[in-house]
DNA sequence: TCCTGTTTAGAGCCGG
DNA sequence: CCGGCTCTAAACAGGA
């Protein structure tokens, strides 16, 4: 019987969403004959750990594995050591190794079969300062139980994915961003994966003395915010928040980049403002991505633009615009509402229908956004589970009436827009 | 006043 | 070399 220690850091505030606490169980029970948990927690956590409430969601989907007939499983029952003792979780301040934020399991573990996979294809993620980039890292943790991690860069993989095999280990990448632990900007955590995107082959960030600026363009990580979320658009402040919250790097210097920001969401027509609603008040418009800018990025990739999106190209017909509810402007990236026509429509659902009708399904293989974890491929994947858009596309006219499904993050106190992306993790 | 959004301009990089 | 893309800066207007 091999045990295997899960540690998971977490920023402050924050907690864990569904998603990933269903990715470190999954994870872990399909490579793992038995696992035993101990989760760093930030404090915010501890209350929920302590309660219980924890260890049973953790169990809960455990149990999902087991079906398919695993024989893995979470340990989670009474037999676990409790809170802060050796083998149960523990206190994030109780990490006695801070320098390695992400904890590996033990060696001779193999993910999937999947041990081919190129390292500079994923598997970001940041040393605190003092150690040496791309080199492998012995640490001991909070338990004794001694790992390896393989250090090669800045940012954790987007997805969150494990890294199939480095040097013979396993890891389990399922880290945020401790910015409890540590004064922003100074020490560095594991950036927390956004939910999408691989980090393409290529140029491999490296490691600077203070934050690296992420590989990724303006357009990319607004679309990346934008598709991380759960309704798909997000105002302003929100993708700030999101940059800000995923790469520290952003943390400075503001006012330049968020004017750059608000540039790229002006300038390029791949962006498209959604205004609010009379009974949704609020300051500033939703921005979401045009419908039709799906295959911008290269195989999903969001370090690189495959093309220039530009409104107006005949990628979405009329015929599929007046279907759903939509019609736009030519003369403006608002979007409008034909209220004879309006309708809840999940804006996945509507991606998808122009996916189908240009023969670019998801799966596709001359779809631009085949790739496992290209926004497509999440998207079909959660077709049947992510909730409604809270509104359609339509601005002021989008009567609450049809707002009949509410911003998920605004009622489930459990809700994480990494939720949505719960199949793929699954299959890491 | 601050934030949001638009627009213009210029520089740098990269690929054809 | 040129065009396209991206980034940065700045000015400006309008709204909360």
């Amino acid at each position: 019987m091999i045990y295997f220690n899960l540690l998971v850091l977490k920023p402050s505030p924050g907690w864990f969403s569904s998603t990933e606490l269903h990715r470190c169980v999954l994870c872990v029970n399909r490579t793992c004959r038995s696992v035993r948990g101990a989760l760093l927690l930030s404090p915010a956590l501890r209350p929920l750990l302590l309660s219980g409430r924890l260890w049973q969601l953790l169990s809960d989907w455990s149990e999902a594995p087991q079906q398919r007939g695993s024989r893995c499983r979470f340990r989670s029952d009474s037999r676990d050591p409790p809170f802060g003792q050796v083998g149960g979780p523990v206190p994030i301040t109780s990490c006695a190794h801070e320098s390695v934020r992400i904890q590996l399991m033990r060696s001779a573990v193999r993910m999937d079969g999947r041990e081919h996979l190129d390292r500079s294809s994923g598997f970001f993620y940041r040393e605190t300062e003092g150690s040496s980039a791309a080199t492998n890292s012995s640490y001991m943790n909070a338990h004794g139980i001694t790992g390896t991690c393989y250090m090669n860069a800045d940012y954790v993989n987007p997805v969150g994915v494990t890294n199939p095999s480095v040097s013979g280990q396993s890891s389990l990448l399922v880290a945020a961003d401790v910015a409890s632990m540590n004064p922003p900007l100074q020490s560095a955590g594991p950036v927390l994966s956004p939910g999408f995107g691989p980090i393409c082959s290529g140029p491999t960030p490296r490691r600077a003395s203070t934050y690296a600026k992420p590989p990724y363009s303006y357009i990319s990580l607004i679309s990346m915010a934008i598709q991380q979320s759960g309704t798909k658009m997000l105002t302003l402040n929100q993708i700030y928040q999101w940059i800000m919250d995923l790469f520290p790097f952003y943390r400075q210097n503001q006012q330049r980049w968020q004017n750059s920001v608000r540039h790229s969401l002006s300038f390029n027509d791949c962006f498209i403002k959604v205004t609010r609603s009379k009974d949704w008040p609020g300051k500033g418009s939703f921005w979401a991505l045009h419908p039709d800018s799906g295959d911008m990025f290269q195989n999903g990739c969001f370090l690189r633009r495959q093309k220039r999106f530009r409104s107006g190209t005949k990628a979405c017909t009329d015929a599929q615009r007046s279907g759903s509810g939509f019609s736009s402007s030519p003369q403006s990236k608002q979007v409008h509402l034909n209220p004879r026509r309006a309708e809840v429509v999940p804006l996945q659902h509507y991606h998808h229908q122009q996916a189908a009708h240009q023969n670019l399904e998801p799966n596709h293989p001359h779809c631009s956004f085949s790739h496992r974890f290209s926004i497509s491929s999440l998207m079909f994947e959660q077709q049947n589970q992510t909730p409604y858009l809270p509104v359609t596309y339509g601005g002021d006219s989008v009567s609450s009436a049809n707002r009949t499904i509410p911003d998920p993050s605004h009622t489930d106190p459990f809700y994480h827009p990494l939720q949505n992306y719960s199949r793929t993790i699954m299959d890491c």
